[in-house]
RNA sequence: GCGAAAGUGGCGGAACUGGCAGACGCGCCGGACUUAGGAUCCGGUAGCCGUGAGGCUAUGGGGGUUCGACUCCCCCCUUUCGCACCA
C-alpha cells in the first residue's frame, strides 16, 4: 500500500456503492428493521458544512446499524417547492424548475462525495407531479372529512414574499423566510383543521419520550391548552337601542367573577364593529388607531394599554351589577370569544387599565393565610388563587372548588359552561404564489366550489414562461389554467389559482420514502407498517413547531384515512446544532460558508465526516476550525499507516484466534484495551449517539495500538533507515493474534465515521464482502476484565494513596491492605478511625477512610 | 416578565445511575530522526508552593446534604434559546 491519498480512495468506493446499489433495500421480515432520517433539504444551490452535518450524523447512525444487522432504510429526497425558485426565477429569468433540478443535481453530488450512504433509488422531488399529486389526493381526502375547508379572515402577509404565512411561520412577528415584518389581510383561504387534533397532540407529546424536552416544551406551549368557562354577560338595553343581546366571555378564572368590574372587547369583535358604525367619531378614530397596532407593533416593547368606552353595559351575571363595556387594544379578537371579563384586583392587565381610566376595583379573592388586601392599597393585581370574599354564596369557597361550582351554576342557569381553549389555530395552507402544489378544487358558477376528481390528478402546475413578481396568484393570469370544466356538472368553472403550503409537502415524505413509486396511492399501507415509524429523526431545531407539529398533524390523518395504524411519525428526534465560522452562523449572506467539497479536496470526506463528528456532541453547535480538521486527518494518516506496517503480518490466512494463544501481559493488556473500546464505543453510538465520545475512544485504542508496538519493537514509525526497517518482524504468535483483533475491531469501528478509508483498509486485510458483511465487533466480557485493579483510597475525602490490588480481592482483605498501606497510615497516624468505607463493587471500589483529629 | 437549558484548563470538550476532575483532540513546550522539517514517532502541558517526594487550591459565586458533590437541594450571578398582553 502506499501514503494515504483520500481523494482515489474515496472515489474508488462511491463508485462501487453506487454500481452495487449498495444502500437499496426492500421489507425483510426476517431482519429487524430500522428507518434512519434526516430532514430532507431545501434545494438552495449550494450546501455547506452547516447543511451537511446533519445528514453525516444520520450516517453515522445508518452505517452502523447496518453493521449490527438491520434493514436500514435511509433515504433522501427535495424539499423542492418553495419562494426562492421563484425569487430566482423573477431575478434571473431561468424558470422554477430549471433552478430547482439544477440545484438538485448540485447538491446531490455534494452529498455523494461526502459518502452519505443513501438508498437513491427512493429519491423524490416535491415539486414533480408524481409526489405532489398525493398532495392533492391528502387535500381531497381531508376535504371529505371536514379537514379542510375554506374560510374568509384575517391572515398573515408577508409583503416581501407577496404571499400569507401560517402562524407557525412567523416568528417574533417577522417573516420565518425572509424577515420582513408580517402584516395582516383579509382573505378567502384554505385551513386544514388541525385544531381537530390539539387535545391528541398535545397529550400524545407525553409518549414522545426520546424527543429533546425542549421540543416538547415549544410545542405544549405552541398548543397552548386552557381550561376555563365561557360565560355569558346580558348587554343591558339602552335608549334607542332595543336589541340588545349579550358577550360572551372567555375566562380561566370564574373564581373571580364577583370582581369583574367591566366587559373588554377586542377591536375586531362584530359588536365593536357595528357599534362603531352607529357611534361619533371619537369611537371610529379609537378603533382605527387600535386596529393599526396589529400584533407586529408590539414587538418591539409592550404598548401602553389603551380603551374607549363604548357607553353601554352589561349585566354582571353573577353580582347582577352594571359593568361597562370597553374596546381594548390589547384584547385578541382571534383568541377565545375576543372579549373578556375584566376583573382588576385579580389580574395585572386589568389593573393597569383600571387605574388608568378610574374604572372600580373590588377585591374578591383573599389569600388563604392572610387578611384580604383593601382595594385602595394594591400596587398590583393579587393573582394567586386563595379564598373568596366578597362573592355572595361563595364566601370562603377555594378557589378551585369555587371554579367548578360557579362553572356548574353557570351551566345550569344556562349562561355558560366549562370548555377549553387553544392557542394553536388552525393551519392556513393557501398561497399566492406559483411554485408548489396546485390547490385541486374549481369553482363553478351553477355548483359553487367543487373538488377535483381521483381519477383527474394530479392537477399539474403548468409552465409559465414569464415572472413578473406581482402580488397575486401567479397562476390566475394562465387562462389555459384557471378556464376547466366543472367536474360535477360539466359546465365552465375556474380553478382555484392558490398553490400550498410546502409545508404541506414535508409534512408526509416520510411515509413516501415507504413506497416511493407507488403510483395507485400516497404508499402501500403494508410499506408504512413495516418501516414506520421513522426510528431515528434528525434536523434543526427550528422545525419544533413548523414540520414537527404538522408531520404528527397529518400522520394522524393518515392514520384516520386508514392508512396506517401510526400515531406517531418519529420515536427519536435528534437535534443538532449549528456549525458557525467566525462566531456566526454560516450563510452565504455572511460570507463565512464552509464549502464541504473545499474540504474534501485537501484532506478527503473522512476527514472531514470525522471532524465534525467528534469536535462536539451532535446536539450541540460546533465552530468550525481548519486546524480541528487537520487534526483529524492526522489521525486518519495514523491509522491508514499502522494498518499498513502490519497489513502484511496480520492479513493472511490461518491466523489463529487470540483466546487460543498464550498470551503474554502485554498482550493480554491490549486484547483488554480492545474489547473496554468495543463495549464503549458500542455504547456511545447506540443508543446513546454520543459521536464525540466513540471517536475519542477509537482514539485512545490508536495511541494504544502505538504504544505496544513500540514497546515490542513491531513496527517501523517515524524512520525509514535501512536498520530501522528490520525492526518490524514479529515473532510472537500471540502478538499476531492479538494485533490483528485489534486493529480489525478499530477499523470496522471506525468505518461509521471514514467508511471509505475502513473498506479500503478492511480489503487490504485480506477481506472481501466489506465492511457491513463483516458486522459489528463482538464484546467479550471475560477478555475485558482485568486481574489487577487500582483502587483509590481517601482520607477524608481526598485521594491519598492508590493500590494495585488483585480484582478479586474480598472487601475485607481490601480493608486491610488499605490500612497497613504507608502512604495510607501517613494520613491517618495519630487520628482516630471514625468509619471505613468500601464503595462500589467488582473493578470500581473505591476505600473512603473518615478520621478524626 | 415567564419558561427551558447551560456555566469545567489557553481552546473544543470528557467524567454513564453521587465514587480517582480535566479522557480525546487543538494549541503550546521539549526530545528523537533528519541537509531540513510545518512530516513522523516519543514525552510534557489546570493554577500555586516545592530541587524532589509531595502538598495546597480548583468544575460561575455562596450555603447545605453526604464517608464522598462537576453531578443532588436552596439562594445569587452570567450566558444561550424559546414564549412574549392567550384573559
Amino acid at each position: 500500500m502506499a501514503d494515504y491519498k483520500p481523494q482515489t480512495v474515496e472515489k474508488k468506493w462511491q463508485d462501487r456503492w453506487r454500481d452495487a446499489r449498495a444502500f437499496e433495500v426492500t421489507e425483510d421480515p426476517k431482519k429487524p428493521k430500522f428507518y434512519c432520517l434526516e430532514m430532507f433539504a431545501y434545494p438552495s444551490g449550494h450546501a455547506h458544512v452547516g447543511h451537511v452535518r446533519n445528514y453525516m450524523i444520520g450516517d453515522v447512525v445508518a452505517r452502523m446499524k447496518r453493521m449490527r444487522g438491520f434493514n436500514v432504510l435511509h433515504p433522501f429526497g427535495w424539499d423542492a417547492f418553495g419562494l426562492p425558485a421563484e425569487n430566482a426565477a423573477i431575478k434571473n429569468g431561468t424558470h422554477p424548475e430549471t433552478w430547482t433540478l439544477e440545484n438538485i443535481a448540485h447538491m446531490k453530488g455534494q452529498l455523494q462525495r461526502i459518502g452519505i450512504s443513501y438508498a437513491w433509488d427512493r429519491e423524490l422531488a416535491t415539486c414533480l407531479p408524481g409526489y405532489y399529486r398525493w398532495n392533492q389526493w391528502l387535500f381531497l381526502k381531508m376535504l371529505e372529512r371536514d379537514l379542510a375547508y375554506r374560510r374568509r379572515s384575517s391572515v398573515n402577509w408577508c409583503p416581501s414574499c407577496n404571499t400569507v404565512l401560517a402562524n407557525e411561520q412567523v416568528i417574533n412577528g417577522e417573516c420565518w423566510r425572509c424577515g420582513s415584518t408580517v402584516t395582516t389581510r383579509e382573505l378567502e383561504q384554505w385551513f386544514f383543521r388541525i385544531t381537530k387534533y390539539a387535545d391528541e397532540l398535545l397529550a400524545a407529546a407525553e409518549s414522545l419520550d426520546q424527543w429533546p424536552e425542549k421540543v416538547l416544551t415549544m410545542q405544549r406551549n405552541w398548543i397552548g391548552r386552557s381550561e376555563g368557562a365561557r360565560l355569558k354577560f346580558d348587554i343591558v338595553p339602552a335608549a334607542g337601542v332595543p336589541a340588545a343581546g349579550s358577550i360572551e366571555v372567555f375566562t380561566t378564572r370564574i373564581d373571580t367573577i364577583y370582581g369583574a368590574n367591566f366587559i373588554l372587547l377586542a377591536p375586531e369583535h362584530a359588536l365593536v364593529q357595528e357599534w362603531a358604525r352607529a357611534g361619533g367619531e371619537a369611537f371610529q378614530a379609537a378603533l382605527k388607531k387600535f386596529q393599526g397596532q396589529d400584533r407586529t407593533a408590539r414587538m418591539t416593547g409592550e404598548i401602553e394599554k389603551e380603551g374607549f368606552d363604548t357607553g353601554r353595559t352589561a349585566t354582571n351575571p353573577f353580582t347582577g351589577q352594571p359593568v361597562p363595556i370597553w374596546v381594548a387594544n390589547f384584547v385578541l379578537g382571534e383568541y377565545g370569544t375576543g372579549a373578556v371579563m375584566g376583573v382588576p384586583a385579580h389580574d395585572q392587565r386589568d389593573f393597569e387599565f383600571a387605574r388608568k381610566y378610574q374604572l372600580p376595583v373590588t377585591v374578591v379573592i383573599r389569600p388563604k393565610d392572610g387578611g384580604a388586601p383593601a382595594s385602595d392599597i394594591l400596587t398590583e393585581a393579587a393573582e394567586s388563587d386563595g379564598v373568596l370574599v366578597n362573592s355572595g354564596p361563595y364566601d370562603g369557597v377555594a378557589s378551585d372548588e369555587a371554579r367548578a361550582r360557579l362553572t356548574g351554576d353557570a351551566r345550569k342557569r344556562g349562561i355558560g359552561e366549562g370548555t377549553i381553549q387553544y392557542r394553536l389555530k388552525d393551519w392556513g395552507i393557501s398561497r399566492q404564489r406559483y411554485w408548489g402544489t396546485p390547490i385541486p378544487v374549481l369553482y363553478c358558477d351553477k355548483c359553487g366550489m367543487v373538488p377535483e376528481k381521483y381519477e383527474n390528478l394530479p392537477v399539474v402546475l403548468p409552465k409559465i414562461a414569464e415572472f413578473s413578481g406581482r402580488g397575486d396568484s401567479p397562476l390566475a393570469q394562465i387562462p389555459q389554467f384557471v378556464d376547466a370544466t366543472c367536474p360535477q356538472c360539466g359546465g365552465a368553472a375556474k380553478r382555484e389559482t392558490d398553490t400550498m403550503d410546502t409545508f404541506v409537502d414535508s409534512s408526509w415524505y416520510f411515509l413516501r420514502f415507504c413506497d416511493p413509486h407507488n403510483e395507485r396511492v400516497p404508499f402501500d399501507p403494508k410499506t408504512v407498517a413495516y418501516w414506520g415509524p421513522v426510528d431515528f429523526y434528525s434536523g434543526g431545531v427550528e422545525h419544533a413547531i413548523l414540520h414537527l407539529i404538522y408531520s404528527r398533524f397529518v400522520t394522524r390523518v393518515f392514520r384516520d384515512i386508514g392508512m396506517t395504524t401510526l400515531d406517531e411519525p418519529f420515536s427519536r428526534l435528534l437535534t443538532q446544532g449549528m456549525v458557525l465560522n467566525t462566531g456566526q452562523v454560516m450563510s452565504k449572506s455572511k460570507g463565512n460558508v464552509v464549502d464541504p467539497d473545499d474540504m474534501i479536496q485537501q484532506f478527503g470526506a473522512d476527514a472531514l465526516r470525522l471532524y465534525v463528528m467528534f469536535v462536539a456532541p451532535p446536539e450541540k453547535e460546533i465552530e468550525w476550525t481548519d486546524a480541528g480538521l487537520e487534526g483529524s486527518w492526522r489521525f486518519l494518516a495514523r491509522v491508514w499507516r499502522i494498518v499498513d506496517q502490519l497489513s502484511e503480518t496480520i492479513g493472511g490466512e490461518g491466523i489463529p484466534a487470540p483466546g487460543s494463544q498464550q498470551l503474554n501481559d502485554e498482550e493480554r493488556a491490549l486484547r483488554r484495551k480492545t474489547h473496554e473500546t468495543i463495549k464503549r464505543v458500542t455504547v456511545d453510538l447506540d443508543p446513546r449517539v454520543h459521536l464525540n465520545t466513540a471517536v475519542s475512544g477509537l482514539m485512545e485504542l490508536v495511541n494504544e495500538l502505538y504504544a505496544f508496538c513500540n514497546r515490542s519493537r513491531c513496527l517501523v514509525v517515524g524512520r525509514s533507515t535501512e536498520e530501522d526497517a528490520r525492526v518490524g518482524v514479529i515473532e510472537r504468535a500471540g502478538t499476531v493474534a492479538v494485533l490483528k483483533e485489534a486493529i480489525e475491531a478499530l477499523v470496522l469501528m471506525l468505518s461509521p465515521f471514514a467508511p471509505h478509508m475502513a473498506e479500503e483498509l478492511w480489503e487490504a486485510l485480506g477481506h472481501t464482502g466489506g465492511v457491513v458483511a463483516a458486522g459489528w465487533p463482538a464484546f467479550d466480557p471475560e477478555v475485558a476484565k482485568a486481574s489487577e485493579v487500582t483502587v483509590p483510597v481517601q482520607v477524608n475525602g481526598k485521594v491519598r494513596a492508590r493500590l494495585l490490588v488483585p480484582a478479586e480481592t474480598s472487601d475485607e482483605a481490601l480493608r486491610a491492605l488499605v490500612l497497613a498501606d504507608l502512604q495510607v497510615a501517613k494520613h491517618v497516624e495519630g487520628r482516630t478511625i471514625i468509619k471505613v468505607v468500601i464503595a462500589g463493587a467488582g473493578p470500581n471500589r473505591l476505600v473512603s477512610i473518615v478520621v478524626k483529629t
